[in-house]
DNA sequence: ACCTGAACACCGTTCAAGT
DNA sequence: ACCTGAACACCGTTCAAGT
């Protein structure tokens, strides 16, 4: 890669990762440009689609999200632990329960590896607190997501606490009683 | 009101909720012009803004919503009835969720009116439940509400059928024990 | 190889000019 | 009184022309 063009891209992440953080992943994408000082048509040549521009800003903290692995011993714990995470990465960028379950619907874009990968830990997060916890073995794995996102999405439109209470209303939803 | 103004008003009208419905709460405006054959500043001159116009499509309904009351006698039950009401009105119209929490948010939005009466309504129904029903004595109305919306963004996300198991999943962790 | 910026299509919103 | 459509500002996306 050229010198400029590696400029450029480091420029183009840098300014999509304030403008993302400060006004949500729907921000436009010229502005991005105008932020960076380079061309609309240059943000294109190095990511073809908002998604891949995405994967490259959010990519890393998604597969860490994926990465996250027990710490307490509680299966339980371990599950809403990831949730809260989740839900801090959701508030931290407006829009990104929306575009994760896009993209997990998606095959084809540019994210949908680094969510998929993150659905698994999931998955596997899920099956721990069924097996050594308590949460109940009839809930599915989608469910979780959908449960997940909704309650991000909720948190992106609550500034205030009380997203861990409702995390953990939620969690109990769960319990096999 | 001219006739011809009492007809183009219809016909917005008419366009609108199908559009609406089709395409969701963030259709081109432009669009609901060109479909009612108007010109895009006659649909302005009738409904000054985006929620004037829901207000007029979606006013009604919402109120509907705000005077269903209690059937069964069971606390609980009118509570879940009246979540499963929304969440299907959101499935039909894409957007309803985020719409109605931002028209809660704004005192000038046009649809503010009507959102208020089904946030009373919620208020009335949570009240019963937790008076004579089984839901805790400490969830706040706004509590529930961002758990209907969200229940009714995660609904808006799947064309399946496993709204109402996670309506009940989320109704049970609201519960005492 | 890479960058630029014009081009096209689209939208929200306002307003002068028409009837 | 009401309607029309041009006008302005903005955006997404592509592509011919430049270096």
């Amino acid at each position: 890669m050229r010198a400029d063009a590696r400029r450029n891209y480091q420029l183009i992440l840098t300014e999509a990762a304030a403008a993302f953080a400060e006004r949500g992943l729907d921000t436009s994408l010229e502005d991005i440009a105008r932020r960076a000082s380079i061309s609309i048509g240059t943000l294109y040549r190095h990511f073809p689609t908002r998604h891949a521009l995405l994967d490259a800003v959010l990519g890393d903290r998604l597969r860490q999200l994926a990465t996250a692995r027990p710490q307490h011993g509680d299966a339980d714990g371990t599950l809403t632990d990831w949730l809260g995470h989740f839900v801090a990465e959701a508030t931290a960028y407006r829009g990104l329960a929306e575009t994760v379950l896009a993209a997990l619907a998606d095959p084809d874009s540019r994210l949908h590896a680094s969510c998929l990968a993150m659905h698994d830990t999931a998955a596997h997060l899920l099956r721990d607190a069924q097996q050594h916890g308590t949460i109940r073995s009839d809930v599915h794995i989608d469910d979780l997501l959908l449960l997940a996102t909704a309650l991000a999405w909720s948190a992106e439109h609550r500034p205030g606490q009380p997203a861990d209470r409702l995390s953990n209303l939620l969690v109990d939803g769960l319990r096999r009683r």
